[in-house]
DNA sequence: GACTTGACTAGAC
DNA sequence: AGTCTAGCCAAGT
């Protein structure tokens, strides 16, 4: 298992409405210092990836070579429900946590 | 093998 | 809050 592989396998488990920042999918993997590999596994995502679920520390939409993308990201987070303020996503009510998923599992409505 | 290139980050002003 | 810097590391030249 590369570990890209392991990006994407953990990248589709974000449930809607919930977003996880690079570093802390890096360190989920076990490789804390690896938050820009997550970046370059997402790069060649399909459609099929929910890959804009994907935001920097910040809660910022990672800048890129096509800003085209990154409006398109803010717009799939906002039809799920993700809100922003100030251009940031508000990870303290969206990141997806332990205690997220905890939630998730005894009262799927709370997602 | 030596650079360069990033969808990154934490820390320091 | 904005800007810089150093450290990071797999991939591509």
């Amino acid at each position: 298992m590369t570990f890209q592989a392991a990006v994407l396998d953990l990248v589709r488990r974000i449930p809607r409405g919930r977003v996880a920042t690079y570093g802390q999918l890096a360190t989920l993997l076990g490789r804390p210092r690896s938050a820009r590999m997550v970046g370059q596994a997402l790069r060649g995502a399909d459609g099929a990836l929910p890959w804009h679920r994907v935001v920097n520390a910040q809660g910022r939409i990672s800048p890129r070579s096509r800003a085209a993308s990154m409006l398109t990201q803010r717009i799939r987070l906002e039809q799920e429900g993700v809100l922003f303020r100030r251009g940031r996503v508000i990870l303290t009510r969206f990141r997806w946590t332990a205690a997220a998923r905890q939630r998730a599992r005894f009262k799927p409505e709370l997602l």
